[in-house]
DNA sequence: TGGGCGGATGTTATATTATAACGTGATCAT
DNA sequence: ATGATCACGTTATAATATAACATCCGCCCA
């Protein structure tokens, strides 16, 4: 399920980078921020906003919802984290730094969600963004169907 | 904000056709998909599912939300109106034909939602997705930002 | 040094979106 | 006509998300 052979260390890696990026941006990478990346790594697929809250109780005191959608907002906002929209879950980006590159292939067997960067498919949006003077902020792309691992199966 | 210049027709046109797609595919297209589906066209636009639900309410007696609910999956599945994810939104589908390949330019100023049928992206995904043997299902692609039209605005 | 500003978080309440579960009625093939 | 299946009605509730206002905390600078 995971493509990092030793989980404790891409869930590390993550955070430090964050920590880099907001250091550079001057942006405030909070306990709380932290915290909640922390989590969202540690699930190491896409997660709930509730799921995360609940995690969040165990460790912190009372978390309330407002609480961790500003901190998802926080972290989707500056890249760091992902939205999915068709499965209103959230998930890690594996590449804060080509953020607006990525997509997903999400399966629907296990859950997974694979992060891929790929500049054809952003070129091929952009050339039609451009074609229609549509001026592309956002682009979400989810591709959903069976993952390698999972057609084997049946 | 349309590109239909006479509104009546494309909605008219709408259900003519999803008359003809039904019944090719020996679906059933009662009166309450058909209401559904005529007053997703209406709208000409992302339309809520609790807004049609309130529009219905004036057409029909007392519908509740599964009942929209169940319509919406229906004409969904069968590629005669899309889900928006990102907005939690549904859209009739321009090309029920081509349903796979349609993606969208969301307007985040006007709201409007451009449907696009483009080969390029459709084959830079597949070509991704075979790449890693991944069985795509379904496609959701969005892209907001802002439409030539409120450009232009300001 | 303390006062005020702005951003982050706490807190309460509620809005919005969606589905489970079960009952009833319509349709259709045999 | 009868049983199977699908569509729809109905009640309740689950799941997702935000509004609005209070409090806290770090920071600037008068």
């Amino acid at each position: 399920m995971h493509n990092c052979t030793t989980h404790d260390d891409c869930v590390a890696d993550a955070l430090q980078q964050a920590e880099e990026i907001c250091a550079a941006r001057e942006l405030r990478f909070t306990e709380l921020r932290r915290k909640v990346l922390e989590l969202v790594w540690e699930c190491h697929g896409p997660v709930k906003a509730y799921d995360l809250l609940e995690k969040l109780d165990h460790r912190i005191a009372a978390i309330k919802p407002p609480t961790v959608y500003r901190a998802l907002d926080f972290l989707t906002e500056n890249g760091l984290v992902h939205k999915i929209s068709s499965l209103n879950a959230f998930v890690g980006c594996s590449h804060p730094l080509r953020h607006p590159e990525c997509y997903f292939l999400i399966c629907t067997e296990c859950g997974e969600a694979e992060e891929c960067c790929n500049s054809d498919i952003v070129s091929a949006v952009a050339k039609t963004a451009r074609e229609k003077d549509f001026k592309a902020e956002q682009i979400t792309l989810e591709i959903s169907g069976r993952c390698r691992e999972c057609q084997k199966v049946n």
